[in-house]
This record gives structure tokens, C-alpha cells and sequence, in this order.
DNA sequence: GCAATGACTGGTA
DNA sequence: TTACCAGCCATTG
């Protein structure tokens, strides 16, 4: 019954597939992800995320607002420019997505393996 | 076992 | 619109 390591794996894995799988364009919030997966929280996903993340589109999975992290912030911008992203600039800065656009509702063929 | 931390969220000012 | 606050949950020291 060694459940317990590997729900941590599955739950890893999990998220890592619902990342890749949001379409170009497109963006889910680290809420959605969990509410999604019913299982822990939005920082536990962002958590995920800050550790396995750089194998998937980590810039599809963002805040509820819309915003980022700093140091991702722009990091994310390229990517989004290049993806045809809706943004929500005002200026040349202060990028953020416009979830009502963006917005992506997770199939629930890519729930927990 | 407790305290601090973090790629968060929603509500209020 | 932005800024601040309290709540939430697993991981780490």
C-alpha cells in the first residue's frame, strides 16, 4: 500500500498532462487545474508547476487574473506574441492574459490517469 | 511536530 | 483600476 508516494506521482502527472494539452492560444488558471483534479489547491499545482514545469507550456497555466509570477511574466510574453495569445495590454508593459478570451475548459478525458 | 514558504484566490478598501 | 488581507494546502527546514 504504498499509495501515498505514488498519488504524489499520479497527481504530478496529472497536472503535467492537463499543461500540455491546453491548446495554442489558450490559458488555464492554477485554480481551475485543481478544482479540476479535485485534489489539492492552486498553490500546490503552482508548486507542480515551479518544479517539473519546464517539460510542458507552463506559460497556458496562469493565475485567475490573468498575471504571472515575475520572473515569468516575461518570459511568458514571447511565447504569447508568438502564439497569437489575447492579451490584455494597456502600455508596453503590465502584460497579462484576458481569460475571458483565452479561457480553456479542461475535457474531462484528461482527468487523473 | 511546529513554523515558514510558495509559479494562488477571492473579497474588501 | 490597484493595493492589502486572510484563507488555503502540500512541501521543506
Amino acid at each position: 500500500m504504498e499509495q501515498q508516494a505514488g498519488d504524489a506521482e499520479e497527481y504530478v502527472e496529472s497536472v503535467l498532462r492537463i499543461a500540455e494539452q491546453v491548446p495554442s492560444g489558450h490559458a488555464v488558471s492554477y485554480g481551475q487545474v485543481a478544482a479540476f483534479l479535485e485534489r489539492g489547491g492552486p498553490r500546490q499545482v503552482g508548486a507542480v508547476m515551479a518544479r517539473y514545469g519546464a517539460a510542458v507550456p507552463w506559460w497556458r497555466v496562469i493565475r485567475a487574473d490573468g498575471t504571472l509570477a515575475e520572473p515569468l511574466r516575461a518570459r511568458a510574453r514571447a511565447h504569447y506574441l508568438e502564439e497569437g495569445t489575447p492579451l490584455r495590454s494597456r502600455l508596453d508593459e503590465q502584460v497579462r492574459v484576458d481569460m475571458r478570451a483565452a479561457a480553456y475548459e479542461i475535457p474531462r478525458s484528461v482527468g487523473p490517469l
